[in-house]
Order: structure tokens, then sequence, then C-alpha cells
DNA sequence: TGGTAAACGCAACTGTGTTGCATCTTCGCT
DNA sequence: AGCGAAGATGCAACACAGTTGCGTTTACCA
């Protein structure tokens, strides 16, 4: 664990929004601790490997794990501010089981991420 | 509507699995209809903005609309043959409609995808 | 059948992510 | 504290996907 990488996630667990590779080597550059663009691609990989992050659907972006659900990660991103806040919906979970059933697959992983407006973007909006 | 933009279209109807630009590119010369890389890409591009196709969660490979279900796009995707069956579930959609409720986004779009095995890849595994 | 608007192919460009390699930092060990 | 191996860093060059510009060809309608 060297400072660059001390530096890289705190970043990411300082903004609330799910951040992508460009968007991290640009922060960090900002803030004063400059990372070699390659160096967030590996030490993001890294971390994830370490399962400290993980990624935000189909997108490069990423956010810290919380700890608990090791594997399932259901998302709200606002197409306002760009934040993301995460959830876990035992009814959404029996409906996915109920899609496993009528579809005959055995399922793997699943998706997901919901697109919208959060509270705070709706008033001011 | 031209003969390269035909076969375009017969090549994505008549394969069950979701199609990338790539693949078309390269199945388009094999059917001895060779079309353009660019021109694929931007067949593609019309024809999703026509809504006779779309694409399947955040990867760019595509698959003909049903008709029905303007917007709604669920999938289970084979992760053996990677063929893609479309699925509708009202269970899932009110959980959606709960997840609405619970984190307080007013939900514009939501992409889910699974992955997993279909009965047919299950059986010879 | 002639003319126009759209589609096409080619080439060059942009943006994103990866690989190779030499150098530097971290960290365990004495 | 000093040493040495393992791993992290930065730079340059590369690989790949997707886009744009432009001159040419094709489809469609009068």
């Amino acid at each position: 664990m060297t400072r660059s990488r001390r530096a890289l996630l705190d970043l990411i667990e300082s903004d609330p929004r799910p951040l992508g590779p460009r968007e991290l080597h640009r922060e960090l550059r900002r803030r004063g601790t400059p990372m070699d663009l390659v160096s967030v691609y590996r030490n993001v990989a890294a971390l994830l490997e370490l399962g400290l992050l993980h990624r935000v659907l189909g997108s490069t972006a990423v956010r810290p794990c919380a700890g608990r659900e090791p594997r399932c990660h259901h998302a709200v991103v606002c197409t306002g501010c760009g934040s993301a806040r995460e959830f876990h919906s035992r009814p959404l979970e029996r409906a996915l089981a109920g899609v496993r059933r009528a579809t005959g697959f055995s399922i793997q992983e699943h998706l997901l991420e919901l697109r919208g407006l959060c509270a705070a973007c709706m008033g001011h909006a």
C-alpha cells in the first residue's frame, strides 16, 4: 500500500459519484497528488481484485465496496449530479428468482442500474 | 432501404445472440454480402433510431425489437452459447417501483441484464 | 430515364485502455 | 539504521473501438 494508492482510495471514498479512470486521474492531479494514468488503471484493477472496489454496471467507473453484500451491487445513478446510491431490495431479489424459474436459465450474476433524478436535483430543477 | 441494410437486418434477426458491430461485419463478409465496418456502425445507428433494434444493456450488441414493449428491454444472456432471451416480469416492475419509493429517485430508465446458463447448455455441461 | 438525396467505401483521426521496460519506492530482514 | 528483493511508478509505444470527412455510387421518385 503506497501513498499513491492511499490517495486514490481516499478520493474514491470521498466522492459520492462513481468515478472513471480519466476523472480519477484529473482529480488526483488537481489535489496535488498526481498519478500517471497507467497507474490509475493498474491501481483500480488491483483494488477491484482485492474486493475494495466494484464497477458500476457496464461502465469503467468504480465505487468503494460497502463491506456487506459481496457480489450483488445495485445502484441508482442521478442523471443530474452523477451521484450514486446503492440499495438492496428483497422484493427485487424475489422477482429475479421468479425470472430464473420462468426462463429456465441458471442465473449466475445480474447487473442492474437505474437512472433518474435524485430528490435534491428534482428540487432545484 | 438498400440491399446492404436488408442483409444486415436479416442477419441480426436470424441469430439468437446479440451481435456487435465487429461480429456483424465479419459475418456479413462470410455470407457474401460484405459491408464496410463504418457502414455497419451507421446502419446499426439508423436502425436503432428507427426503433427496429435495441442495444443489449451496456454493450454495443443489438437485438431486433419484438414490436411490443417500446422501451423496457430485459434480457438473460447465456454465458455458454451467447444466446439471449428477453422477458417481461410484472413482479420485477413492481419491485422497481418499490425502489423508486425507497430511494426518492425519480427513475427515468432502468437497465437490467442477467447472465447464466440456458437449459440447453446446462444439459450438455 | 434523369436528378437528387441518401448510402457507401476508404482513409485518417480521436479516445480509451494495455504492454514493455527502466527506475524508484516500500517493506521485511539483519 | 542499512540492505535487498518484490512490487509500484512513469514514460513511450502500441492495440483496439468507434467517428468524421469526403468523393463516389446507389436507390428512389418524378
